[in-house]
DNA sequence: TTACAAACCGTAACGATTACGATATGATAC
DNA sequence: GTATCATATCGTAATCGTTACGGTTTGTAA
């Protein structure tokens, strides 16, 4: 997903286009990883000085609810990132830089096999360490 | 792990017995889940009165550090439970409960050839849903 | 039984997030 | 273009889980 690709399907649910959403989608367009609220109040302090918590995190809990984002828990911040919509797969994720890696294995198959009585209703897969960039610093 | 062998444990690295620290040891054994700090103070309000954040806080870090306790994040809170030491797995989480099912299954001997130049610190494997228990309530 | 480090208490502070009344602003209809 | 109105935003206070701290109590080992 891309920031028009986003806009385009808040304009179809009905959602008002700003100036604020367009940059809030832009930065994690631009980010390609996972990032906290603090890392994009930070950002748009520069352009929209004073910008508001409401506005910050009204923003990404509805981008989040519609698809745009997802989101993950990484040392008791929740991290955001642009959604990959085209098919499932898992994340390794960078501890320093918070740039992601695709994995394509998924071992759900197998694993609800073996939890037959069980009502799943999601799972988590994520790897994490160092990406070759953030290994020397 | 069960309350004796962790005491035990942590004699061996040099902490004190008390009171306190054997009830939360035992509230953990009989748990057989995930449980918050809170659950957690709320069991001891009616043995220990006006037990302190402090006392709560510290031993589940002192446990979690020791290997007595494992954590894992659950809708913005950390959630405890008794370490399983025999041998590497996954589990299954209940949402409604906390209750925990052991998955055997790990796919982190073929993630890793996919990840040749990145260094692996950790994953993490979670399946979310409702134990059978849980699903008529 | 004394001595002392470790454990604990009561409470304040902290950081991330949520919430709210008042104001401003896109979008639509005229 | 302008009026209308629901939605978005602001400024700020409140909330929630967690951490921190000075003073007191208590296991433990000599």
């Amino acid at each position: 997903m891309n920031t028009s690709e986003a806009i385009e399907l808040l304009k179809k649910k009905g959602y008002k286009t700003t100036g604020k959403r367009k940059d809030i989608l832009t930065y994690f367009e631009e980010a390609d990883g996972y990032r906290t609220a603090k890392d994009l109040i930070q950002h748009l302090e520069e352009t929209h000085k004073g910008i508001s918590f409401d506005t910050i995190y009204r923003n990404l809990h509805l981008y989040n609810e519609v698809g745009i984002l997802e989101t993950t828990e990484l040392n008791g911040e929740k991290h955001f990132r642009m959604n990959c919509t085209h098919h499932h797969h898992h994340h390794f994720i960078c501890k320093d830089c918070g740039k992601t890696k695709e994995i394509e294995i998924c071992p759900m198959d197998e694993v609800k096999q073996t939890l037959a009585n069980y009502e799943i209703e999601g799972h988590k897969f994520e790897i994490y360490g160092l990406c070759p960039g953030c290994q020397h610093a």
